[in-house]
DNA sequence: CGATTCTTTGAAAACAGTCAATCTGTGTGG
DNA sequence: CCACACAGATTGACTGTTTTCAAAGAATCG
């Protein structure tokens, strides 16, 4: 399973074997079967993760027990939560897998000697976080312009094959819509 | 006005004299009065830019003729269009001063220059982004999440005074709410 | 002070949410 | 292999919220 995310780091950037074998050194598999947590709101989240196959979903749950889906991480994406890894205080979001997933775990620690020690690594990483950047204010774009079918629309846009990976009434959360209105939206879009 | 600058960076960091010099020399102050544009969706942009004083929005226009706000930057905020400046692509949003405004700008090419050489600097760009990725996050979560009302209590905790100085109609936009509504929500809210 | 820009209000229409019931498909155990 | 159970999706009727359009009322800048 490794080897998947080492393919993924050759991809993005020419590592030497020996900084392959040094994030390897540090780096633990996890498995996680369907509907599985891998962080639960009020824990401490330490690591950073790197989904090899599968697919996670971040959430949180209002007073009201309705789930909010901020992000879906399918295979080849990263996952975890920034906001407790830097401050330390107990994540405000769950995340679980939608699918059977596996994914790469490095304490953050040992990334952040990773990130010193590997330039190569560092470059990459930074480039993850502004595209990261660039896509959540597309997102917010979306979220405060567009009509529910248009949110629809640029979800299958953006993330071609991932709306049936995913349960209706999840990607109705992820769009900040009820199950019962996406459903009635695809409905009218199945007309035309 | 590069004072404001100096000492914004001061306070995150320590930054030698020598390095705060090198900084100051490649970059440029611009004053922007009432309603002046910074960019130009379809230009590129080229900057890093510090607000040293007043207040910038960041909006893209739909079909219709709407303007939609993805982010103010006030005082001691960076502003700039991101995608643009990392893909050389013509911006998708438009960027002018809502109040009278001074801003520092650094061409991409110095910036990166300052980056490699001050690495001070780089730790300090690097938690902003950071911090930038969990606002996004969170502004996401409301978005999708929160009730007019509540959408609007958010925005007055995380930014305070900030609705004072900004018209309704764009804190309406950046709401993604209409005017209208935001004024009956207002109405609402002042009877408790 | 005057013109312009911004905010508020009203009424009607469009839209999304709620609740409850039904339908569908999938997987499990008998 | 069938039947049942269960999770998920759809539908209907109703309610509530937000938008739209138009007009009137404040506020503010030059």
């Amino acid at each position: 399973m490794y080897e998947i995310f080492s393919a993924y780091l050759q991809s993005k950037a020419a590592f030497t074997p020996e900084e392959i074998e040094a994030i390897r050194a540090v780096s633990r598999i996890k498995k996680l079967r369907r509907g599985a947590g891998l962080l639960q709101e009020g824990e401490v989240w330490r690591y950073h993760c790197f989904v090899c196959s599968g697919l996670l979903r971040r959430y949180r749950i209002d007073e009201k027990g309705v789930e909010h889906i901020i992000q879906f991480s399918p295979e080849n994406w990263w996952a975890g939560d920034r906001e407790s890894l830097m401050s330390g205080q107990p994540a405000k979001f769950t995340i679980d897998a939608v699918e059977p997933t596996t994914v790469v775990l490095i304490i953050n620690e040992d990334f952040n000697t990773l990130l010193k020690n590997i330039p190569t690594l560092n470059d990459v990483i930074n480039l993850i976080l502004q595209r990261s950047l660039n896509a959540s204010q597309e997102r917010i774009h979306a979220a405060i312009s567009y009509t529910g079918e248009e949110k629809l629309q640029d979800f299958n846009n953006r993330f071609p094959q991932l709306a049936n990976r995913v349960p209706q009434y999840m990607l109705a959360s992820y769009l900040g819509l009820t199950p019962e209105t996406l459903s009635r939206i695809r409905k009218q879009v199945a007309k035309k």
